[in-house]
DNA sequence: TTTTATTTGTCCGTATGTATA
DNA sequence: GTATACATACGGACAAATAAA
């Protein structure tokens, strides 16, 4: 635990103390004052070092819980929340690359596999007809165990029938395609929304129900614009960042 | 108010009956059988449809409120919300094109501004020193009415302390930096993120707090690198879709 | 302006199947 | 095998907001 220097805050016109604190909190950690996993200092001991009550620390904190910078647990105190993983989307963006070349350690599990007739929604994306039969993997990915996304992918049966087995037996999607013959494959379209964690979410990304997710829909082809794989990404927002190549 | 075919729904095994009625809702809204702005049927009414009962619905509806798809107005109906906005992410996308060829109104108003010193991230950013001075403009963005965004923009002063009044006059970010002999620039990098609405998103936007926003910070630089501008955006993410280009 | 009917929101309860400890 | 917890589904009653008479 570093010492905060003592520092009695001047109110600046239209903004509130609480926010103020925050602020100073978030910077201090930007700055690597609080390094990720450490703790805080008490919210008694903040509150003295600014010279304002606890409840207005607690509102600064419960400001930055919010915004998943830091972790209260009861009991214990106040925690940093590892920094947000700058995530890429590009048109040959691999999970395993980006995680890996982040100093982290990347591992994706299939957690669930069918077959099932494409809806029109997924029929489309893949040039097929409604009710086309289609491949669905689950696939949960992780960084140093802590789950970043899962990805629903669907592929034609077609030709990847039995595209679980390969998955398992090559754990990437990438060999897996190459297994069918697909050398090189790159994103179509990209579309990126939010949304709130349902309990599947939160059970699969182990956060809690209600936080934010980014959803990414993509649509990948090969190289003469054949569809061949379709995915939807729930990402857990407070845990990546996604950069957009330009 | 459009008649529902009666259709006593088939259990799928595994699947529950409040998420079959979901996904037949939100297929009939997809086909256009309910538009933007409509009113659903009563709960009681779908109920009967259905042949369940009208809490099953009323899970049904809940689930697409959640998703953002429909929302709720006691003493008078559902309605359906209108279809994401698609927004193009790249080096030079100009709100006012996007809104105006997506055939709707758009419109940026300025609700606030100032001049500040740069904290060390937004110094950064500038590739300026932390406290030099910057102006800072918040823009709300709508399309027919409707907030879609607010930006927070982030300009040297030393060549726009007077950006604010720029603005006003020409209701434009790329006008303003044309008047500041900036005739061309393109977005350097692009970051997103998610969040929930706090009451100033809400309020702004005109959103229910806790509701999923997107984030995005981009820095925008002139042609030969120079950094002139730097964004923070919140979007409703019920009402936008990002598509990145590629 | 007042009344009335409609519609969603929030309770109370019951029963059943399923997964977990 | 038993007990517990949880999600699903159904039934009813009333409150609160809205809209129309």
């Amino acid at each position: 635990m570093r010492p905060l220097r003592q520092e009695p805050i001047e109110l600046a016109p239209g903004v509130t103390l609480w926010r103020r604190i925050a602020d100073e909190l978030e910077q201090a950690i930007a700055l690597g004052t609080y390094k990720a996993g450490e703790r805080l200092p008490g919210e008694v001991e903040i509150a003295a070092r600014f010279g304002v009550n606890r409840h207005t620390v607690r509102h600064a904190l419960a400001e930055l819980a919010r915004r998943g910078l830091v972790r209260a647990a009861r009991g214990s105190g106040t925690y940093v929340e590892p920094a947000r993983l700058s995530y890429p989307i590009g048109a040959r963006t691999r999970f395993s690359e980006i995680v890996g070349s982040a100093g982290r350690d990347p591992e994706g599990r299939l957690i669930g596999h069918g077959q099932e007739a494409a809806t029109p929604d997924i029929a489309r994306r893949l040039d097929l007809k409604a009710g086309d039969p289609v491949v669905r993997l689950e696939i949960l990915r992780t960084a140093d165990g802590l789950p970043l996304c899962y990805t629903t992918s669907w592929l034609p049966a077609k030709f990847a029938a039995n595209a679980a087995r390969i998955f398992r037996a090559r754990r990437s999607i990438t060999a897996t395609l190459a297994y069918f013959g697909i050398k090189d494959y790159r994103r179509q379209s990209t579309r990126i929304t939010a949304g709130a964690a349902d309990a599947l979410d939160a059970e699969r990304l182990q956060l809690s129900p209600g936080r934010a997710i980014l959803i990414i829909d993509s649509i990948n082809v090969t190289p003469n614009g054949t569809p061949v794989l379709t995915n939807r990404s729930r990402f857990a927002a407070d845990r990546v960042e996604l950069v957009v190549e330009s």
